[in-house]
DNA sequence: TATAATTAACTTAACGTTTGTTAATGTCAT
DNA sequence: ATGACATTAACAAACGTTAAGTTAATTATA
């Protein structure tokens, strides 16, 4: 019988991505997968070569277009402060929606061998941190701005990838996952740390 | 034949710990394990009953003993200032030295299942969270307390785990692995933000 | 003190299952 | 009729795990 619904590349990637952000590579079996998609295992092989193919291929799926509304709001000529409160507000609202999005980095981060790290750091960091990078270096020359952009992605990130072990912890209410509390709060650590005002 | 020098659980967990570190629960079997240790995969189940045990025990083993060094510190009885700073630099060093610590509660983040959330919140993380907590309201009332800590330990935290993309990005400096450095980084960045120095 | 029983620490071989993948085949729109 | 999209069946390899056997040290017994 040939099916109703044939399913493209698109549906299933977007079946796989969840799967694998999930439960990670190994984690995640093509049987897993198909049963998601509703296909047997052996039709995947029509769209994708192999497992690690159809992987990789998620992958890109999940990062494209991401950047690019954060480079703009990098590029743009607002103040520095100014924006920098926007790319903390837009990549807070970014890993909020997408959840998928910060956990697949950091299992790359922590699985990828040494050519996928590469392609992680061309494709998808390159353009980002040197936005971040050059960013920080208008903020203040002072510091170090490596160290400055680091900072700063790692502070909206882990405030996402905290998100699952934060019901166990004492004292967790709703708005600490609220994006623009979020926001806000980074924004304020990295531009005044904890001095509430200068002017206390 | 009996053999010259018989290994107990701690050496199977002492290797076991940088395997799960490198590469997950799944990626990881008892036939890989056993290879390293110098034992057959069956030789595992006389000191483990299954998998899993080996992987919790592993767990606990590379938990052990390290809040601890951070909870003295918390509780002592110097000025917040320096208690943070104090906090920051041995949580640096702490996460250099045994870099599979991060990795290890990261992956637990990701991967673990309800009961595994439960069992990290509050065997790892409730003392010292709650005294980085308290130590945030000593510092600031004013900040959301909550926020702040996971801010500290996540600044910490995501400059060990982006050490491995390292190399791949730009302007990367043997510097930006040092504890030290990375310490004095983020104890400024969290008491000062970006303002140098309010003289100027 | 000599000997028998027990135990700790392994081995090899095999089990049933799941894995990624392929082969052979079928169905339907163009 | 051809090609796109699917199926079921099967493959070899790897998986967690178990069973049975071997050896040497320890412990209990006479």
């Amino acid at each position: 019988m040939r099916p109703l619904h044939p399913k493209n590349k698109e549906e299933i990637l977007a079946i796989a991505i969840p799967l694998f952000a999930g439960s990670g590579y190994n984690g995640v079996s093509m049987r897993t997968i198909a049963k998601n998609v509703g296909l047997s295992a052996a039709a995947l092989y029509h769209h994708f070569p192999d497992k690690q193919t159809l992987y990789l291929s998620a992958m890109a799926k999940a990062f494209v277009d991401k950047a690019d509304s954060l480079d703009k709001i990098l590029s743009s000529s607002a103040t520095p402060e100014k924006r920098l409160a926007q790319f903390i507000t837009r990549l807070c609202e970014l890993v909020h929606k997408d959840k998928d999005f910060s956990v697949l980095i950091q299992r790359e981060m922590m699985d990828g061998n040494k050519s996928r790290l590469q392609l992680l750091a061309t494709e998808i960091y390159h353009d980002l941190f040197q936005g971040v990078t050059e960013l920080c270096q208008d903020l203040d020359p002072q510091h170090d701005p490596y160290l400055l952009a680091i900072s700063i992605i790692g502070l909206v990130m882990y405030h996402s990838q905290t998100a699952a072990i934060r019901p166990y912890l004492l004292h967790s209410k709703k708005q600490h996952s609220d994006p623009q509390v979020i926001a806000q709060h980074v924004t304020q650590l990295v531009l005044q740390g904890l001095k509430t005002s200068p002017a206390e």
